[in-house]
DNA sequence: AATCAGACCAACCGCTATGCC
DNA sequence: TGGCATAGCGGTTGGTCTGAT
């Protein structure tokens, strides 16, 4: 869809152009960006022989010009996964595309809006505990965790599965963390055995829901461990298999190591 | 064929977070 | 510590498309 210029607003710039942008300007912007790269969104734009602001620049890039952006034909997982995080998240759009590969979150906005919203009732967002006290570390290169204030806090010791036995990474207010989340940690833990979060507290979705919130912090790796042991498949595993950081080529592989196998 | 309403989506705007001095 | 510049986010706007009448 092509967007026409909009008429020039009397109280803005004149030598700022506005509205949808050409193929040159296009041009100009990725050739600019190549050669350069993004130093500074608002100063960029004379050099780069633009008439536009830095931030229209800006979102021109991020929107629709940077490389592996995909637009269009949203797959069914990725409906799915859209309405699973915009459960757990609200309208964090950046960080629900932070999700999606090649996503951008004005897509993803706008797809919720236009298609999603009313097939999605409001009202169900998820509670998420608040009583534990474990430490979290953001996962890296994620520019959206330090939005993401309404989730938990949850502080949490580094993990290291490989070694640190699964009930032991967590120590404090563990019970009602683990209990939150569906996750036994009593004597079963210890026998190195865990409970998927399914099998304990019997409301599937409730369990997944948080334990996807906690897609921020590094914990969520451990409980792809629990839900891999489970044998279960779901979505839900897609959205966390995304955010494995480990040097395993595969979830499994992770499992496997975690349960010593 | 013309009109209209709703859907879709690119782009803008205002606000906030962050970093630097 | 406060002020400023910049980046980024989410809400909103408005132009185009499409299907119904």
């Amino acid at each position: 869809m092509v967007r026409r210029p909009l008429t020039p607003n009397k109280n803005c710039n004149p030598t700022v152009k506005k509205g949808a942008w050409s193929a040159e300007e296009d041009q100009k912007l990725v050739a600019y960006i190549r050669r350069y790269g993004i130093w500074n969104w608002t100063h960029m734009p004379k050099p780069a022989g633009l008439a536009r602001t830095g931030k229209s620049c800006r979102l021109r890039w991020m929107n629709y010009l940077r490389p592996n952006i995909r637009h269009g034909n949203i797959a069914k997982q990725e409906e799915d996964l859209i309405i699973e995080l915009h459960r757990l998240l609200g309208n964090k759009w950046a960080a629900i595309a932070a999700r999606l590969p090649g996503r951008t979150d004005n897509e993803i906005k706008n797809y919720w809006n236009t298609r999603l919203k009313k097939r999605v009732g409001y009202g169900n967002k998820l509670q998420i505990p608040t009583a534990c006290h474990i430490k979290v570390k953001p996962y890296p290169n994620d520019s959206s965790s330090h939005q993401n204030a309404s989730l938990p806090t949850i502080d949490t010791p580094k993990l290291d599965p490989h070694v640190v036995p699964p009930n032991e990474i967590l120590t404090v207010s563990a019970n009602s963390f683990y209990t939150s989340c569906g996750v036994h940690c009593g004597d079963k833990a210890s026998q190195n055995s865990w409970y998927s979060p399914c099998s304990v507290i019997g409301e599937e979705e409730s369990s997944w829901e948080q334990i996807l919130a906690l897609r921020d912090f590094e914990i969520v790796e451990t409980f792809c461990g629990t839900y891999m042991h489970s044998g279960a498949t779901d979505p839900a595993l897609v959205c966390m298999q995304q955010y494995l950081v480990y040097h395993s080529d595969s979830c499994e592989d992770f499992s496997m190591d975690l349960w010593g196998k």
